[in-house]
DNA sequence: GAGGCAAAAAGTGTATGCAATTGCTCCGGC
DNA sequence: GCCGGAGCAATTGCATACACTTTTTGCCTC
């Protein structure tokens, strides 16, 4: 009974149990494929099986769990092509997205995004990945908001929400903030020039590469999906 | 004068709910806005509060309903300028499924996909609108599937699904439907050629003219949510 | 009369118990 | 020995009761 919730403090139960479970699942702790039993988890976070049914659905809106009526919950299973395919509509969308802000974005939003992304630079030249990769969150947000699209941008947070897992790794690729900030550049050039096409591809670019560094330690040699049917390191 | 449900006969108890609500809120019952009681809800369809409180949760995720947290659930209010950027990014999905299937489709698929296309022209002949409309939900699916993206299979038929309750009159107008087969066409003929970029403008212009088909019969005055008390679409 | 605080009422969030469905095992028949 | 069905165990789905949050209402003070 290790994993007592009353240290994580903040939202409601099913926040936490969203969080508690998205993130043994990220972290390899549930197995793809894995079953989830609701009394096994409420009795493990100490809490009753409503707040785990409704987190449950929430993860398998997110994608990160499968649902079967009667049949209980697993661990989504993300294949590698699966996987490639949440890269490939996030370079599109991310592409769109691009497209829609250099034909749309008030005067305003352009004046920022190439101030912060001009700031950014600053950050490169230090090494400092934790802050770029916070501003690099907030670049890119601000490329979804400057479609003037609320349903893109809907689509597209959530596709970036569902990759969140796979990319965590991908600034600790060597000499990747500075190419990072080169894709940027060319996109916020574009954006500034009005010019979507050169916006789009160059956004679509930028993503693919994102897609094939992640991949590298996304992928890699998972221990094999047949998991035990219950994982021992527990308690 | 409580509505027992009993005689919508399939599927989860949630499932039932999900339509019950849907069907009123599409319907104009429920308008925009409008405060969703738990309680209320499942006295009015003689269920406990469990089921309604998912099927909220539902809905929430398919965007009808907007949920707060401990301040309930209200209607979703859906501008015109959302619209607009559904039918957007519909345009924008239904562009890339269709670039992605002018290079992906296999042979036999694209065999099915064209004659199928040339077997509904007899619908077209006939003036058959439900057989038509029934063909067309098939046809754009099977757009989607070409792709061989699960992923942006799935956000579309996401939007799709969320569009869905918008675009319901778009066949009833005067020759819609030997356009509709006459932009299909276009569609069918550049994935034949594997022309990517014509297979993309056309799905484009193909969505982008169902939506102002549509946005003519969404918007308007809805007639005062004085529909009968139980709506009979099954979806 | 207006503003603010407090208590109650309304409504959502969580817990627990019961019913129903599923999957499995064991027994019998072919 | 293999296949099929009935009973049983396990797990999900639903109902109800309780706890906490939010909102409203009414009273008191300024």
């Amino acid at each position: 009974m290790s994993g007592k919730r009353n240290l994580i403090r903040s939202g409601t139960t099913v926040d936490q149990m969203v969080r508690a479970i998205s993130d043994r699942i990220v972290t390899g702790f549930l197995r793809p494929g894995e079953k989830l039993d609701e009394a096994s988890l409420a009795a493990r976070f100490d809490v009753s099986r409503t707040p785990i049914r409704e987190a449950l659905s929430r993860l398998s809106a997110m994608g990160l769990v499968e649902r079967r009526p009667n049949r209980g919950a697993t661990v989504a299973v993300v294949t590698q092509e699966h996987l490639a395919s949440m890269f490939e509509s996030m370079a599109e969308l991310e592409a769109i997205c691009s497209r829609f802000s250099a034909e749309r974005m008030t005067a305003g939003e352009r004046r920022t995004l190439e101030a912060e992304h001009q700031a950014s630079a600053r950050f490169v030249q230090l090494g400092a990945e934790e802050e770029y990769e916070l501003f690099n969150t907030e670049f890119h947000t601000r490329l979804y908001r400057g479609a003037h699209s609320k349903h893109i941008y809907e689509l597209t947070v959530m596709t970036r929400g569902r990759l969140a897992p796979f990319r965590r790794a991908q600034f600790m690729l060597p000499g990747r903030l500075a190419q990072s900030w080169q894709e940027h550049d060319a996109i916020v050039t574009a954006i500034m020039r009005g010019d979507s096409a050169a916006a789009g591809t160059a956004a679509k670019d930028h993503v693919s590469i994102v897609s094939e560094a992640s991949a590298v330690f996304a992928i890699g040699d998972r221990p094999k999906g047949k998991a035990e049917p219950f994982p021992t390191s527990a308690s």
